[in-house]
RNA sequence: GGUCCAGUAGCUCAGUUGGAUAGAGCAACAGCCUUCUAAGCUGUAGGUCCCAGGUUCGAAUCCUGGCUGGAUCACCA
């Protein structure tokens, strides 16, 4: 059994001995001994002063007492202040260390026999412009997330909404129309989300030029943004697309086209792949159907120009247009059909969706929409939400150019991988296809660490120079560690030295072994504390403290030196155990694991 | 103005849900390459945890009030 466990039964039936009071579970907290005092694990004894009505050393002293007689393997303790410092006998460690090494993925469950069923929406981008900064960091939260929750036991679906319909396309449309000159990705060599991407740029320019003529010759500047020539144009285009013009209908699946071309190319780039893909313009306009029942069951209202509404005055938010006078749906709506689409279609048990943080007021409503319309699955969505990644000289805005485009990153990275490698004589002895592989699981290493090390509800701040470091806390760092781990066993092969099976009772930790040991031990909480705040940033600073302590313990302590037998036994156990760790957390975090170079 | 989120070392970030003397990395300084990979390790220096109250044995963490920054408050998606 969990010793934590143990010790926490224990001190309840102590406290019913010796004080005749029944303690409640949260008031025993045990955690672990911090470095400098002695001890694997401690109970805070202040809580139990009032009931024990003795003084505290007195109270420390007992509870530690009836611990050490009651449990086999608590057997030492020491008291400070309020703290009572449990020593966990060797054999415990041991038994831990014997029980789990052969586990090729330790810490991770199974999936169950009859899993909960998750679905994760992420990425989700629009069609009118290439991927960016911001979608990186969404990209990778959804799919480390969506790994967290598979190592959890769940099921998990990983989808894709795409924005492929609505006047910014008919922008990126019409300005090729206009100025295209027939170019396409194909004839340009230019990547499909790029080319398109760079028309919707050009109808700003040129839209921005119209209105600041229309200003000039004495237009209020209002009335000039909203009737300048180029967007009753691109409204135009929507009309027709909505009414479905065939002409309008091909350009648009054509364009549309090139960009799911160029985003396979950057997916394919950052390794991550989806169930399914939805496009909006196969769900705009679902959920009209629930609306006008919610309305019938009165869960609605219906003003007097034909709108209808929710009314969320008494969860403190205002009211919430469903449709429109004329009958058709606005977002809020869509969202809401999706939702039931894939509630029944996928019968999942909770959905996810990652996106930014300007969402929450949507999200927060959307969750009482959907209670309102009776769903009992209203509670089982959850908005991840995560928000915007600055640079240093401020904000990005698309249309102003300071956008850090994704592939562009990714292809920065990897230079910079390469004239450090380079610089340092790292990859000599590999060939040139391999150099290619570790480059880039390096350079994507780095960046996916990077992004995901920072606490996701928080803003961020994204250092291009500190991104591409490669030493401290950093995806290098925790590879480099795994790196030398695998080292230590190709070099003990060599000289012959034998990994046994199992370890001997009457081996010997000393406080640096004990440190990497326990940090070993925490891995499997990590990953259930991380699967249920949705987190990767845990996993991501606790392996990298684990890569610490690796790198700290064996600068000091020479394995494949003579010294005695067990003591190297136990350092090859340790090494494979907190390898095993390392490369499960890369993986929970979607980083590739590089060959020991 | 209403609502939500954030504020920790010069910079970028952790801080195990209220515990012991608040931690890393970067930047600065001083050391360590015949031992397994120096993409590393050791040390020095660096703190009004935004401010003021409150709750209690105990607060960076919880409550109240302020300050600063961000998001949002569309018949856009």
């Amino acid at each position: 059994m969990d010793i934590e466990l143990q010790i926490k039964q224990a001190v309840i039936l102590a406290i019913r001995e010796f004080y005749n009071h029944e303690a409640n579970e949260k008031s025993i907290q045990i955690q672990e001994t911090r470095k400098d005092f002695e001890g694997d694990f401690t109970l805070v004894v202040f809580p139990f002063l009032k009931i024990s009505k003795k003084p505290l050393e007195a109270t420390a002293n007992e509870l530690g007492d009836y611990l050490q007689k009651n449990i086999t393997n608590v057997v030492d303790f020491n008291v400070i202040k309020g703290f009572l410092n449990l020593s966990i006998s060797k054999t415990y460690w041991l038994d831990f260390l014997n029980k789990n090494y052969g586990k090729e993925n330790y810490g991770i469950v199974a999936e169950n026999k009859n899993p909960e069923k998750v679905m994760v929406e992420f990425s989700s981008p629009n069609t009118n412009k290439p991927l960016h900064l911001g979608h990186i960091r969404n990209i990778l939260l959804g799919d480390s997330v969506s790994r967290i929750l598979a190592a959890n036991g769940k099921k998990v679906y990983k989808v894709n909404l795409v924005n492929d319909r609505g006047i910014h396309i008919c922008k990126s449309m019409l300005a090729w129309q206009k100025w295209g000159n027939g170019n396409t990705p194909k004839n340009t060599g230019e990547k499909g989300d790029k080319l398109v991407g760079d028309y919707y740029i050009r109808f700003d320019r040129e839209y921005k030029k119209q209105v600041e003529e229309l200003v000039a010759s004495g237009t209020d500047e209002k009335l000039a943004k909203d009737k300048a020539p180029l967007l009753i144009e691109a409204r135009e285009m929507l009309l027709k697309w909505e009414a479905g013009d065939e002409g309008i209908r091909q350009l648009w699946s054509t364009m549309n086209g090139w960009v799911y071309a160029g985003f396979d190319v950057s997916y394919k780039k950052m390794g991550i792949t989806f169930d399914k893909i939805y496009y909006e313009s196969d769900t705009y306009k679902l959920g009209k159907k629930l609306v006008l029942d919610g309305l019938e069951k009165s869960a609605l209202i219906k003003k007097d120009d034909g709108s209808v509404w929710a009314d969320l005055s008494k969860q403190g938010l205002d009211e919430k247009i469903l449709l429109r006078a004329d009958g058709t749906s606005v977002y809020m709506t869509q969202d809401v059909g999706t939702a039931h689409q894939r509630f029944s279609e996928f019968d999942i048990d909770k959905h996810i969706y990652v996106v930014g943080n300007e969402q929450n007021y949507h999200f927060q409503v959307l969750k009482l929409v959907l209670k309102k319309l009776g769903f009992e699955w209203a509670e089982a969505i959850y908005h991840l939400s995560y928000g915007m990644v600055e640079l240093p000289s401020g904000k990005m805005k698309s249309r102003e150019g300071t956008v850090v485009d994704a592939d562009d990153l990714v292809d920065e990275m990897l230079h910079a991988a390469r004239e450090i490698s380079k610089e340092q004589g790292k990859l000599e002895n590999f060939s040139e296809v391999e150099v290619e592989k570790i480059l880039e699981t390096i350079s994507l290493g780095a960046l996916k660490f990077f992004i995901l090390k920072v606490d996701p509800k928080k803003s961020m701040t994204f250092i291009p120079e500190d991104s591409i470091d490669f030493n401290g806390n950093t995806g290098p760092f925790v590879q480099y560690s795994y790196a030398r781990i695998q080292s230590v066993f190709r070099k003990a092969n060599e000289k012959n030295v034998v990994i046994p099976k199992k370890l001997s009772p009457d081996c010997e930790f000393n406080t640096k072994e004990l440190q990497l040991l326990k940090t070993n031990y925490a891995f499997g909480d990590i990953v259930k504390e991380a699967g249920e705040n949705l987190s990767p940033a845990l996993i991501a600073n606790y392996v990298y403290e684990l890569a610490r302590e690796y790198n700290q313990f064996y600068h000091e302590l020479p394995i494949l030196v003579e010294e005695k037998k067990d003591k190297r036994e136990l350092r090859l156990f340790l090494s494979e155990m907190t390898g095993r760790t390392i490369k499960s957390a890369m993986r929970l975090l979607g980083i590739d694991v590089p060959p020991a170079m």
